[in-house]
DNA sequence: TCGCAAATGTGACCAAGATCACATTCATTC
DNA sequence: GAATGAATGTGATCTTGGTCACATTTGCGA
């Protein structure tokens, strides 16, 4: 997941929709009379996108940047969905069924977004089949993603939550084998938003990890020095 | 949601895709020719119609019936994620995206359950534009329910949460302006396993509610006598 | 390299709610 | 309408993990 690149300070910079996900089979010259039909804006890190239940019904499109899904309860605690990087879609719920914003979103770094409005999103899909393929994958991830989220919380232990998401953290930053290197790594509270935990209760678990030598901290980053057997550790647990 | 409808018993008796949701823009030449390119199968209650992981990649049609998507944990609980009845599908992430299945599904009833194969239904969602749009809806609704559910496991204590699975169930039942009648109302265990909470706990608060005289058994359907209180109950916790 | 804010570490305490173990009531079938 | 299995009701424990209250460490910016 390396994010190599310079920023080119020319007047009208990267403004296009080139490295979208979903659009990866439309051919470049449609891509750019989108492009100008999208609205782009620039957001500071920590500035909203998107609130929760508001009325808007655009679709964004992750062109530079990453952002945090997000709802915070009436009591202060915060929930994280997930985080959509460069390339990545999202907003398009309300778009797709007209209802309200199920969560906020945040640009987590500085980030280049574009949006377009619903007539425009289903008449791409409409004429391009690709695009509707594509839109019926990007959100069957994510009902997969929150499908085993549920699950995971009904039936497992806080320590045994941590434990999968540090599996799923070192799947995605394997340096060879066995071995995983996370360069920047979430913070304990990022975690425990993510896993509906306590902050202490990551740091506890993390310690106890350390102690076994199953992961070790090097500098800012995070080294997972046996990825199999923190694999059988959740496997045991969630029996797959 | 009233089932009205006799048994005809026919030789090759209803065996016709006209309810399903997904297809109602399709014309009902087309409808039939799908219909042949289907397998027909009838489940006796409690049967499995797709298991947990399994390699198959079909798409089902409840035509007549209910089912319940649950996974089981090693330990023998049971989480329950949705049930579909007469006209929803089921079963299509693994068509869509070629993953094995995310969780077991169950008849409840005796079922007549149509199955169409990957490519068939790709086919369809290729040639249709409105078949497209209305799977989309179809996984947005879901994912919407999953990400409701994930808030709520996180922030709501067990006795909200079940008010809150209370005034889903009242929204869908109401007799009149602030009564709802729900005719044959979920047991204890399965609210608590669409909750992921315990059958005593489910219990427990029900008395309370019905102490309160919000709730009231009626032979074997449930009243609820006064929904607006409990939608200021919910409100109260969830700040909509 | 100093200083400060953010991140991490750790003990003590507490409460929600799971689990266990039964009693009781219901509702369906013979 | 008696029987019987399923559903419900209820108290007594016990455990997980949240919360609070600090101490300590880290990393970064001036």
């Amino acid at each position: 997941m390396g994010q190599s690149g310079k920023e080119k300070p020319a007047g009208q910079p990267e403004e296009t929709l080139a490295g979208i996900e979903l659009f990866k089979s439309l051919p470049p010259s449609y891509l750019e009379a989108l492009a100008e039909r999208c609205r782009w804006r620039r957001y500071a890190a920590g500035s909203e996108v998107v609130s929760y239940q508001d009325e808007t019904r655009d679709v964004y499109f992750v062109v530079k940047g990453e952002v945090r899904v997000t709802i915070h309860s009436l009591s202060g605690k915060q929930v994280t969905f997930a985080d959509y990087g460069t390339g990545e879609m999202f907003g398009e719920l309300s778009a797709i069924d007209g209802q309200p914003r199920s969560a906020s979103v945040v640009a987590q770094t500085h980030s280049l977004i574009a949006s377009m409005s619903t007539k425009v999103f289903w008449e791409v899909l409409r004429n391009y089949p690709e695009v509707s393929a594509s839109a019926l994958k990007h959100l069957t991830i994510n009902l997969r993603a929150a499908t085993q989220r549920i699950f995971e919380f009904s039936t497992l232990a806080v320590k045994n939550r941590i434990h999968a998401e540090l599996l799923r953290l070192a799947r995605n930053n394997m340096r060879d084998d066995n071995t995983a290197v996370i360069l920047r790594p979430p913070t304990h509270q990022t975690m425990a938003r993510r896993l509906s935990a306590s902050r202490e209760a990551v740091t506890r678990e993390f310690n106890d990890l350390h102690r076994t030598g199953l992961v070790e901290r090097q500098g800012r980053s995070l080294v997972i020095h046996d990825v199999s057997r923190l694999a059988a550790m959740v496997q045991r647990v969630l029996g797959h």
